[in-house]
DNA sequence: GGATGTGAAGTCGTTCACAGCT
DNA sequence: AGCTGTGAACGACTTCACATCC
């Protein structure tokens, strides 16, 4: 599956549609137009068609689209089809609370391994609080838990100044997806695909609009 | 200060040459070009430039520009040279977490209040752990507290299906700025402004590339 | 009739090349 | 000599209009 030019902006765009038809569907639509689904987006109803057609034709002309049907596809297409496998580094409260997160269980994204430097006794506590049960693992072991646990994406939760050396050693591990919380810039090497969560880029952007 | 026609991406960059410089500027970093600047934050130095251009001159030709000074130029134009006061709705697990998160503090981003529908005894427990002391409000005193506490920034982290009720909350407070984490689009007037952050927007992005 | 699918037009953002200072 | 500042070229994304099909 391999499409040549599509905008990333298309991609988060996807995955709005997704979450949107699974509500319209929770309230029992069947059917939906571009101008129905744009709408409940907040974007324009060419632009849904345009963002569907990188991938082929999922409507019919005349009705609309098959809301099933539709988010089977796009979750195929997102390559949310499949159960991805994730590790947690860096278990302090943000790293907790991504670990009981239920959003990500109703997508198919699964955390089965979490890691900190700190003695489990410090952590084990935080865990308990939790009400899941987390055997908080130490970073040394990452590569070998990786490959027994078949995790494909890695979560940097840690403090800025060993973010870089996580994401190193999840290199390492052949651990080619990482979605970085840590407000640092990483690097890793061609081939990995790190993804960044700055909640204070979002910030500054909230407070330079709210400034004009 | 009113900038006609920056993109939003200008913004997002500006954020991240902040950061940068302040790493730059830890390490004793007096005068940075922009080329070394770029490639600290992973772009190219025309961008940069033409960045800095859209608010200004800020360099010395023949030289660079100067780490500190421009750090606190492009902190002034994003508005960050104010402190922001903020409400957290919402505190469970991602609710706690963000409110005891350091970055914050470093930046000039401050919550002065937490709110939860759920009793106090319950989410006190979990404030408690954090050992930072929360008084955690009911949302009906919303309107009254933020007029109180100068509240210009509200932090939804409630679950999807009370965070627009959240959000008419904060309209109806008057509070402008709205920063969604809660899984679903949610709606605001004309001259609010929503930034949602989306977590598994972000992993279905990982997740379509890796695919790829 | 009505909504999709899509080339073409338009808009927006990035890259480039070089003029302008220091 | 070196690096910034910037208009102009380029490329990418979005919008539009309409042909196409149910």
């Amino acid at each position: 599956m391999k499409f040549s030019k599509v905008p990333e902006a298309t991609i988060r765009r996807l995955s709005r549609y997704s979450r949107c038809l699974e509500q319209i569907q929770a309230k029992g639509g069947q059917v939906v137009s571009s101008a129905q689904l744009a709408s409940k987006c907040a974007v324009n109803a060419p632009q849904v068609r345009k963002d569907l057609a990188y991938f082929g034709q999922f409507g019919i002309r005349g009705v609309g689209y098959y809301a099933g049907d539709l988010l089977l596809d796009i979750k195929r297409i997102l390559g949310a089809d499949k159960e991805w496998r994730m590790a947690i580094i860096g278990m302090g409260n943000l790293g907790s609370a991504l670990y009981s997160y239920k959003d990500f269980l109703k997508q198919n994204y699964k955390i089965v391994a979490a890691f900190d430097i700190n003695p489990p006794q410090i952590t084990g506590r935080i865990s308990e609080k939790l009400g899941k049960p987390i055997e908080i693992l130490h970073p040394d072991t990452l590569k070998e838990v990786t490959k027994e646990r078949n995790i494909e994406i890695g979560i940097i939760t840690t403090p800025a100044d060993q973010a870089q050396k996580v994401a190193n050693q999840l290199v390492e591990a052949n651990v080619r997806g990482i979605l970085n919380f840590a407000p640092t810039q990483i690097e890793a090497p061609e081939g990995y695909i790190v993804k960044d969560v700055f909640f204070t880029t979002v910030l500054d952007n909230l407070a330079y609009l709210l400034s004009a």
